[in-house]
DNA sequence: CGCCTTTGACCGGCGC
DNA sequence: GCGCCGGTCAAAGGCG
């Protein structure tokens, strides 16, 4: 019965969603069909990570794959929701991966239980097969890792194993085996220069609900593909670069690893003159493809690591990086790093350069120092964090930006569930457990989302929509 | 038995 | 057209 009704819960919401969203969900599909998707497109988050510490209550949440990579590196989150939340996050997750390319089952479909993997296999084969875009867009994690593969939640097998070219290391191909119509791919090789850091890169968007600890690698990275395939992305409004960006932060919480390195996100653009950067980051559009690195393996930038002015460069990159650089103490948090996050910020004014395949983040006028009333939230009492102001510049910039409020909003409903849409809010759970106090305010936007206090603003989550309604949020294609 | 990894073969895109 | 290279397939075998 308790299933029964979290399924119907989820059909309605599903409906609703559908009903009131159809054309947005086709804009979505139609962004990838768009010059973009001639294109392979690649958005890199990396992350400096270390390993072997997880503390007994973190181990606690860990699941099969946590046991056989014991020592590894495992993404997700971990908010201690109980297991019927599950069909929340689910949709979620569902919600936030539609928008490649159309590729999404029916928003009422489960995936298939494992039983009944093997007879949809030819369906899945003449199914793949029709999805199938000229190129893919492609979102690449640089972790320090010194097991074969991260945990990012998700479950994957292994189908195929490939000395690259250029590096010692074999490449490995996983799919993911969740559902057997899922088209997601991913990647896995050591990086030639640093084998510690292992660059993980994952292809398509899963279209299938998935499980919470995964549901935050899957939000980043269809957020981060989303972006790169909406031509949004050239409009002063394109802010998905940040928003795929602070989505892995927020998402990457360390319940069950810990991040070394403080938490660096810094950007500049190359081809223009007199623009901003964050050392140690990089966003690079590499032989036509635009190409995004946020860097998190980078060692912790000093708080001299401001927005500076970057001499032109005659290359055709832009950088933007995320490095992390928690101490142990702090990233043993449950929450994340971010949770605890308050302030007020401009809006930036990222561009994409199609001429050059470049994905520019211009963080601000020249003569508006990005800093400027910037409050330091991240620095709280609690856990005497200290992050370089090159991430509360850029999280400044992101944080305003209409699609940062929609990541938000996904991952909030990831945690929290919502009522809206026949979903119901589970508002005691969150602030007993999940410790998840996350508060944005937007100048923009004139509104806040707090899970603290569980007071979401439409507004903010969905300035477009400003009514009491908080769903249907825009999916990540549909943001604008 | 089911699911996984391994590994050589195969295929298609791309550059010359 | 040819070769290189990246990506996938599928048979074989391992593991729990």
């Amino acid at each position: 019965m308790e299933e029964a009704r979290e399924e119907n819960k989820m059909l309605k919401f599903l409906d609703i969603f559908q009903q009131e969203k159809p054309e947005d969900a086709a804009n979505a599909r139609g962004v990838t069909s768009h010059e973009e998707s001639e294109e392979s497109e690649l958005v890199s988050l990396s992350l400096g990570i270390s390993l072997n510490r997880k503390t007994k209550g973190e181990r606690k949440h860990c699941r099969r794959e946590d046991e056989g990579m014991d020592k590894g590196l495992t993404l997700g989150l971990d908010i201690n929701l109980d297991p019927v939340n599950f069909a929340e996050a689910a949709i979620c997750s569902t919600a936030s991966s539609f928008g490649e390319g159309g590729k999404e089952e029916e928003p009422s479909e489960m995936w298939p239980p494992s039983k009944v993997l093997k007879g949809m296999k030819n369906l899945d084969k003449s199914e793949a097969s029709q999805n199938d875009q000229p190129k893919k867009t492609r979102v690449s994690i640089r972790a320090r890792c010194d097991t074969q593969t991260m945990n990012d939640g998700c479950q994957w097998r292994k189908y195929g194993q490939k000395m690259a070219k250029g590096n010692p290391c074999p490449r490995a191909y996983y799919r993911c085996t969740i559902s057997p119509l899922c088209p997601v791919r991913k990647q896995v090789q050591r990086c030639a220069e640093d084998m510690s850091i292992l660059i993980t890169t994952y292809e398509g968007i899963h279209n299938h609900p998935l499980p919470i600890s995964a549901t935050a690698m899957a939000c980043t990275t269809s957020a981060a593909a989303s972006m790169l395939q909406s031509p949004s992305l050239s409009s002063q409004h394109g802010h998905g670069i940040v928003n795929s960006a602070i989505s892995s932060i927020t998402n990457f919480t360390a319940p069950n690893y810990n991040l070394d390195n403080a938490l660096n996100f810094s950007t500049y653009q190359v081809s223009r003159p007199h623009q901003f950067y964050f050392p140690n980051s990089s966003i690079s559009s590499l032989n036509s493809h635009p190409t995004i690195t946020l860097d998190l393996t980078a060692p912790p930038t000093s708080s001299n690591s401001t927005f500076t002015h970057m001499p032109k460069y005659s290359s055709t990159t832009t950088n933007l990086n995320f490095s992390s650089g928690f101490s142990p103490l702090q990233s043993s948090m449950p929450s994340s790093p971010w949770s605890s996050y308050s302030g007020h910020f401009n809006s930036g004014t990222p561009t994409h350069n199609r001429n050059h395949g470049d994905y520019l983040l211009n963080t601000g006028t020249q003569n508006q120092p990005y800093l400027e009333q910037l409050h330091h939230p991240i620095c709280t009492s609690n856990n005497n964090l200290s992050l370089p102001d090159s991430i509360i510049a850029a999280t400044k910039a992101i944080t305003s930006n209409p699609k940062f409020q929609s990541v938000l909003a996904t991952a909030l409903t990831t945690y929290v569930g919502n009522e809206a849409g026949g979903v119901r809010l589970r508002e005691n759970h969150v602030l007993e457990n999940s410790e998840l106090n996350l508060k944005l305010c937007s100048e923009n936007s004139m509104g806040c989302a707090s899970s603290r206090y569980f007071n979401v603003s439409s507004s903010a989550l969905n300035p477009q929509q400003g009514n009491s309604s908080i769903f249907p949020l825009p999916l990540p294609g549909q943001w604008k």
